[in-house]
DNA sequence: ATCTATTGATAAAG
DNA sequence: TCTTTATCAATAGAT
């Protein structure tokens, strides 16, 4: 729909599938809402990604919208043994997701070199192939990170030099200050000693 | 949305509002099906307009995606209560199978390098030294096989020169055997044509 | 139902 | 994931 028509079929590559899920997903509940508010229908959504995390939407409350859906699906034979149905059900649920963490572990073990008996050179140069991408990508993670950290040490350190720049600075002057007070205070005394002498008051009673 | 912004808010012309409900409604049940197709996604949509009428759309069977629905919101308050037990230690398998999926697809994913953000060099250091573990393994493996094809090849040639070998011995052989063998006819036919040409039946005759 | 001017959604890239 | 941008898609209003 953007930059270039794309086909209505499973996107392959794994990371293009969810960034476009997520796109999407968030497209659709917002269909979803704008039409349940602009018409007054009463929606239920129910999303289960590829990997089993559940994003659900209802205009109302989900049970209420299943429900009515049930009573016009006029499927049943409801309570008598509902729970025969749901057990199958959940069973093929079970089985899928069994299944499902099976091949994952299995695919994790081969990656890893754990489970290599059995395939064939093709398979393995496949294998290699991946590791040479994953790695790759984590050598050129890892060289950024380490620049990022260099960089932070950086600036640290010239800030610091800063700092102390400045301190020795400050120091000086304080000195300075600290000089020139002393002088201030001498003349003053020397000031009002004459004054004194002369019979006139202080400097300080002027100040008030 | 076009020719003009509209509001989000229910439309109060009742003609303009069923038919932007016509229009959207295709338009949520189109996007509803290609993010599922696109993605890999298991969606259950359902839609009651303001008169009641329902529409709906599931990508796999509507019952499957609401019982699996269920299990992910542990509702219960169902079934009388022999399931009661049931759902919860469903509900609870169900989430652990759910979770260890997503666990396995994210260190996958990880391994592949395809969800190295926020990642410190520590954890990058660890994906690097399984990556290469894995690869030094997988190396390993398919010099093996390498060395086991070449063995395997050798053998087969060994084998075919012996083959050949024999093939030519037997290649001489048979040359003398059908040489051996035109004599006899030969011969036979030399005995025939006397025997013949004194009265005796053909020596074939003798055969049957 | 059709048309079309606009707004909206989103694929690709950063 | 978030942002940006170039395009394609959806649709409000009119007919």
């Amino acid at each position: 729909m953007t930059r270039k028509k794309i086909q209505i079929k499973k996107i392959d590559k794994t990371t293009a599938r969810q960034v476009t899920f997520s796109k999407r997903r968030r497209g659709l509940f917002k269909k979803a809402f704008e039409l349940s508010t602009l018409c007054d229908a009463d929606i239920a959504l129910i999303v289960f990604s590829a990997t089993g995390k559940l994003f659900e939407y209802a205009s109302s409350s989900m049970q209420q919208v299943i429900e009515r859906h049930n009573l016009h699906s006029e499927n049943l034979g409801k309570m008598g043994q509902p729970s025969l149905e749901l057990q199958l059900e959940n069973s093929t649920f079970y089985t899928m997701l069994s299944k499902e963490v099976e091949e994952k572990t299995l695919e994790l073990r081969k990656i890893k070199g754990e489970v290599l008996h059995g395939m064939d050179i093709e398979e393995l140069q496949k294998l290699e192939k991946v590791l040479e991408v994953g790695l790759s990508r984590v050598l050129e993670t890892k060289g950024e990170r380490f620049l990022e950290e260099i960089t932070v040490l950086e600036r640290k350190g010239a800030q610091l030099m800063a700092e102390n720049q400045r301190l020795k600075q400050v120091s000086h002057l304080s000195q300075s200050a600290i000089f020139a007070t002393h002088l201030i205070l001498l003349k003053t005394m020397t000031v009002q000693t004459l004054l004194s002498s002369w019979g006139y008051l202080s400097l300080n009673e002027f100040e008030v």
